[in-house]
This record gives structure tokens, C-alpha cells and sequence, in this order.
DNA sequence: TTATTAATTTACCAATTGGTACAAAATAAT
DNA sequence: ATTATTTTGTACCAATTGGTAAATTAATAA
């Protein structure tokens, strides 16, 4: 029975686990944007009091900052796995599928994290919006290059523009996170992506 | 020189007009969203204090409605006026554009009034928040109507399922808003306006 | 047992929030 | 002139915000 035996720190031990911390802290963020979610709300949902998630996170903005981390390497990880897909058409209705069953894993739609703080004038004056913004358009770049492979691979009609296309792509993947909030049913979403998909500028097979 | 004489109020004048404090209290609502709007942010730019704003306009919610008034019949009417165009793919490039326009008025792009506010907790439990989604909604089911004229019309392939296109229309619609206050600039989304143009399932001519 | 380390708890802080009481000022009606 | 009416200006309020100081507790190392 000589089990791993965990090296433990040196003092009072964490009541809590900063993994499941990090997770329900997204949850809230998710639910109410930053500027809405208080330390009070952070405090109870996580049960313990101010000056633990202090020493734990820093402060609001790098706790806000960690939960990033384990969004993006976590729950929305799909964002940069459909870049592998071989088929550009299949790469975004897996986007935006992915997208939708990641807004409705809980039955109340919850919120993009990204999306509903976008208002938020505190990640504005910290740097956190603009990094994210630029995370979004790095994002953005590659489904540009994609397209670009898409096009010389003959998968995509000669007259698309990838630029263009990509565009297109994020700002209808940015609109599904509006419309769950809004009250559009998951359903209704997924049509939504078919509806794209059947509009997709697909290469037209040769004249059979 | 017996002027139309206007029959002035009783007591002491107003300092500042009703409908021009309408008009920046947009200009922050749109800028900021309704919670990161702070009383003091519209006193000043206002030029009034707070006693005066809440004799006029009651309180903060009540100003928001006005404020949502004046937007809906005023620099947002596109919306409504565009559903009375014959073709509905005019129709549908009319919604994005003028819907970017607004969006550029300014050079600083300012956000969607109702994008912006959709995070806000306070307008959510005051029930503002539903009466916006219901307006939205309204508005999603006239264009169902309409894309269901054009396809009895035959402006719309035979397969087009209008409840799909509308929903499909007005995601875009709310990610123009994102995109805006995200960085992406007017040509930008004008040219994916275009592509959503090039896309639309427009019923194709008979064979020539 | 004692010292060290790191977490917890309680209590607090300054700043900001939306909102208001009350008196002074400006106008019209008498 | 006086009164009635309405808005303005000053000063304030309770509640909430993000954040912290200091003492206490729980663990390990000596």
C-alpha cells in the first residue's frame, strides 16, 4: 500500500481546489460578465471568504485572467482542434456546433465568456479586452489561411474570397452566443448551422 | 410679427433640452451598456444634476426606456422600414448595411445600444431585458413573413425555409455589432455584407 | 515540544453606486 | 407685490463595490 504519497506544502492546507475554483468561477463569469459577477457572488459560489481567493488569484482581473486560461485550454479547446479538419466545410459546421453545444452544456444557456464581457469597461482599461480581441483575430487569421489551402485544394469556389469567408464565419459564430442569450433554443441554432452549411460556397463538382 | 407665441410652463425653465439629453444619454448607453453607464457619467455629460435628470426622467431605467424610445424611432427606424422593400434580398442587404452605418456613425464606433446592455443584471430583473428580446423577436417573425411572401413569389430557391434564413439573418445582424466593437472595420463588414449577398439563396433564373 | 509556514477568519477601509431631502432660484398667474 | 409652481443646487444617504490588516488556525519541519 506504499501509494503515491503527495508531497505536501508546508502550511495551513487549501480548503479548496483551485481547479473546480477556476471552473465555477467561469460559470459565474460566463453567466453574468465580469463587471456584473462581485467578489460576493465569487465568495459564496466558491465558499470561502475574500482574502483566500486573494491569495489564491491575486486580484479580480488576474483571477478573470486564469479563468480565461482554463476556458480557452478547456471547455472551448474546440476553437483550435477544427483547424485540423481536412474538409474546410466540415471545419465550420464543427465551429459552430461546437460552439452551440458549449453554450447549452447546462440547461440555462449560459453566456460566451468572451461575449458577455465585452461591455465591460474594466477589462477595457486593464489590457484583458484588447488581448482577448487580439486572441479573436489571430483566431480569425487562421481560418483565413484555411480557407486560402481550401481554395488551392479546389474545395472552395474560385470566386471566394477567404478573407472575406472568414469573416463571415466569426462574426455568425459571435452572433450564436446572442442569440442562445436572447432566447433562441438550441434547435433553432443547430438549423441555423445547416442553413449556413447548405449556403457554403462549395466548390460546384464537375457538370455530371 | 404675432409669432406662433409658445404658452410656456409654469414654474421655473428647464435648463437643457429633453430631446437632446435623449440623444448623448444614447451616445453613453450605446458607448458604455446600461450598467457601466454610471449616474455620474450622464450628469456630466449632461450638464445637469442628478436631482434635475431624475425630476425629467424618473430614474435610471426609466431614462433607459426613454433613451430606448428615441433609438427605436430614430436612428434605428431602418429597421422597420426596410421589411416594405419589394425584393427581399434588397431587403435583407439594406438591414446589414445601414445596420453598419449606424454602427460608424461616429468614427468611434459605438455598439448597438442593445448589444451592449445584454450582460446587464439590472435591466435583466427590471424586466427591460425581456421587453428588448420580445422586440427582437417581433421583429425576427416579419421577416419570417417576408421570406415567406418571396418564396411564394419565387424570388427564394424552392428548398428556402424562411424561419431558417431569419434566424440566420438576424445572427448576422447582432455580430456586425460585435465585430464593430471588436476592431474590424466598416469596409470590412460592408465587403461581408456582400458576401452575404453572393450567398443568398436567391431562386435561380431559368436555364438561359 | 517548538518554530515555521501558509492558509483561514473577522473585521475593517475608501471609493463608488443609485437615489433623495431641502432650501434657493426663476418663472407665471393673481 | 405676492403667491403658486417648477427646476436647480447643495448636501446628504444607505448599499455595494473591490480590496486589505491583523489575528487565528492548521499543517510540516526541526
Amino acid at each position: 500500500m506504499s501509494g503515491e504519497q503527495i508531497k505536501r506544502p508546508r502550511g495551513r492546507p487549501r480548503k479548496f481546489d483551485k481547479t473546480v475554483a477556476l471552473e465555477i468561477a467561469l460559470d459565474l463569469f460566463r453567466q453574468k460578465g465580469f463587471d456584473n459577477t462581485s467578489l460576493e457572488d465569487l465568495t459564496r459560489a466558491l465558499d470561502l471568504n475574500r482574502p483566500s481567493l486573494y491569495a489564491a488569484f491575486g486580484n479580480k482581473e488576474t483571477l478573470f485572467q486564469e479563468v480565461l486560461q482554463a476556458y480557452i485550454s478547456g471547455p472551448s479547446a474546440y476553437f483550435h482542434e477544427v483547424l485540423n479538419e481536412h474538409s474546410c466545410i466540415e471545419m465550420v459546421r464543427k465551429l459552430l456546433i461546437k460552439s452551440i453545444e458549449l453554450l447549452f452544456y447546462n440547461e440555462t444557456p449560459y453566456g460566451c465568456l468572451v461575449v458577455m464581457s465585452t461591455a465591460s469597461e474594466q477589462l477595457q482599461k486593464t489590457g484583458i479586452q484588447q488581448q482577448l480581441v487580439n486572441a479573436l483575430q489571430a483566431h480569425q487569421q487562421k481560418l483565413v489561411a484555411c480557407f486560402e489551402r481550401a481554395k488551392q485544394a479546389g474545395q472552395l469556389k474560385h470566386a471566394a474570397d477567404p478573407e472575406r469567408l472568414a469573416l463571415y464565419v466569426v462574426t455568425l459564430h459571435k452572433g450564436l452566443s446572442l442569440q442562445a442569450i436572447n432566447g433562441s433554443s438550441k434547435e433553432a441554432l443547430l438549423a441555423l448551422v445547416d442553413q449556413v452549411i447548405e449556403l457554403w460556397p462549395a466548390a460546384t463538382p464537375a457538370a455530371s
